[in-house]
DNA sequence: TATAAGGTCTCCATAAAGTGGAGAGTCAAG
DNA sequence: CTTGACTCTCCACTTTATGGAGACCTTATA
């Protein structure tokens, strides 16, 4: 099939569908007549593959290496769960970063009165280089 | 002050403080026989304003407007409190998305052996495209 | 005074993960 | 045979910097 009918079938934008292809991540075959790309229903299942993983935050080297061991039948399941429980950390330290970032911009927000005066406690907060 | 000067005292590498000159963040004068940036201590609060907002997630475009806000003494304090209350809603909303991510990784990663089969759910799941 | 070391300049490339558009080629239907 | 839809490649842009090349400036030392 060609790009539009894969890009529908992998609810991807064609853009995308196509910079995957650039980068290699699926290899679909070339008419050489025409120089469309020709999708299998395995390259679809690849996409889709894909468009999950990323998701669910793996960056596109990730997935590359998941789309391998997705394909390779001797692979160990410990391999993938590493890659998962690595993710999982990440996750886990972005929270703590946001969290306490929202702590502290919710500190300065309430202590602004947030009116028709000038004078603003989290600007001061901002420009103030020492500890808050 | 010259750069190397400017990025210690704000605590930049000197990439960083040449970018921010560059998209005019900051505007330090020109000597016009050296060509080199001249930095005074009011582009040093600047920067260190920048520095902190960019620690505190608000983006570029953000820190040019608390700037602005900044620089400007007849501002009123609910245009920056306005800021702050979105940064707030954004982090909530990460945070909320990062949740459920979390959970789902963490519920596929406690499904999966982890062992030298080649069995793996992870894998099973991020290849079906049904709900899961 | 000459030269060496260190600081700074601009310009270009790279990162991640695409998105958008231009201009040209292809295909199917009327 | 033409029109419209589809696809192609190539380039630019996004965000927030970082790294390097090669050239220029300044300061200190021999």
């Amino acid at each position: 099939m060609n790009i539009g009918e894969a890009a529908k079938k992998s609810n991807l934008p064609i853009k995308t569908v196509r910079f995957y292809s650039d980068i290699g991540l699926i290899n679909p075959k070339t008419n050489e007549n025409s120089n469309y790309r020709i999708f299998t229903n395995q390259d679809i299942e690849k996409l889709l593959f894909v468009g999950k993983a990323r998701k669910f935050n793996f960056s596109i080297e990730e997935c590359r290496e998941l789309l391998s061991l997705y394909e390779n039948r001797t692979r160990s399941s410990s391999e993938v769960k590493k890659l998962t429980l690595k993710k999982i950390d990440e996750i886990d330290q972005k929270m703590s970063e946001l969290n306490s970032l929202r702590k502290e911009l919710s500190r300065v927000a309430k202590s602004c009165s947030g009116d028709q005066r000038p004078e603003c406690p989290i600007i001061g907060f901002l420009a103030n280089n020492k500890k808050n």
